[in-house]
DNA sequence: GAATAGTGTAGTCATTGCCTACATCCGTCT
DNA sequence: AGACGGATGTAGGCAATGACTACACTATTC
């Protein structure tokens, strides 16, 4: 009402449109900056322009909101792979590309992966965010299981060589995200050693590829 | 004053005692039951019987008391894997010994485990936390030089073996702590899968043991 | 154009971390 | 012994937060 001359050209309008997806993404950006700990619903709100009850039409309360965003995480990081493990004229090739994907996607969305690693601010148990993991998991699954099929690496049963594949590429990403490679090491290639470590996994079976130069980019 | 027949048999000193410690313990405690997140000093206070002020004659602030408990958390994984270290034939049986140590240390201690994972929560800065870090890190690393100098494993610069191997061990640790493998997986034997692992990944130079049985007892 | 569900606002409450003023205890010096 | 002072614990207050509630505005549908 009262059209008096208000000097809003733009309006503000009052339905804001697309809180949610705002939110997340908001809530991602403040997750890489500021970390997870201290992520505020309130200054989520602020930060995009509504008020502090605004997030609760969207996301009942901040677990929810992170759970959200913990399945979106997932489906970005298991498109990344999928998408890697299409190239590649092996299996075992294949998978090499995988585990090498699953490094940089940690590195370059440091909040996604961040969020999936910390159950205790999410529910794990939610649907989307089960069906998500488990795409995620058959993904890195079916392509373990074909490069070992392939090739071998018969020392291990398929289920202790998908573990501590998956374990390695985990804990890469981990111990570079922690800062704690940097704090005790220096600058480090991680995505070089990533690649060298994985070589020597399937070197058991196969010769090992020497890696010479710095093979970080494969995209 | 006034000693008129209080019934308090203990007389609640106004003086705690020990109550840093006795704060850390219960720190540890409420990490390992509600988590990390769910960590506050108020109710921390409640739980040991002080009053929500009391902390801070110990503690300047929250930070500063996770920092302590990620320095004690520190001191006590080193000891484990120092101590795990000694036993062994040969270099490369006593790396491995420290490799299944870190493991089982992560699964047995889980808070501790988790703090130092999440530098989010203390200072990494903190000057004893570091000087504890580089022990740790050094335990480790000498294990790794001594191993890789004893028997090879030629396929990787010692950097990039330390770190593989480190990766490797942390993984394990972090994706069970998780609760992720047995989600996805189901109940599987983590310590045997470690042992496992660790073979393959010194089967390159070694010939792997094969593992017949449940290693997940080594102490 | 009125009913109705969806979405954003504004105010309230308990809890939390941190700060300050005060109380109590303990060791030390005389 | 007794006074003093530093160390330790208490009590109350403050701003920020997550969650809840009552209300306002908008869009859609009949």
């Amino acid at each position: 009402m009262s059209t008096l001359f208000v000097d809003e050209e733009i309006p503000v309008a009052y339905h804001h449109g697309n809180l949610r997806e705002v939110l997340l993404d908001a809530a991602a950006e403040a997750v890489e900056g500021e970390g997870l700990a201290a992520l505020s619903l309130r200054a989520l709100a602020r930060k995009v322009g509504v008020s502090h009850g605004a997030p609760a039409r969207h996301f009942p309360d901040k677990t929810a909101l992170l759970t959200a965003l913990a399945t979106e995480a997932l489906d970005r990081f298991q498109a990344a792979m999928r998408e890697a493990g299409e190239k590649g004229d092996s299996a075992l090739e294949r998978y090499r590309a995988i585990g090498r994907c699953y490094v940089r996607f940690a590195i370059e969305n440091p909040a996604y992966f961040h969020i999936v690693g910390r159950p205790e601010f999410y529910s794990a148990g939610d649907e989307a965010f089960s069906r998500g993991y488990q795409e995620f998991f058959d993904t890195m699954s079916e392509a373990a299981a074909a490069a070992q099929r392939e090739s071998g690496v018969q020392e291990l049963d398929p289920q202790a060589f998908l573990i501590s594949t998956w374990a390695m590429a985990h804990g890469l990403a981990t111990l570079w995200l922690d800062g704690t490679l940097e704090d005790r090491i220096g600058p480090v290639d991680i995505e070089a050693i990533a690649a060298r470590a994985f070589d020597v996994v399937f070197a058991s079976s196969q010769s090992a590829t020497p890696v010479t130069g710095a093979p970080s980019g494969d995209s």
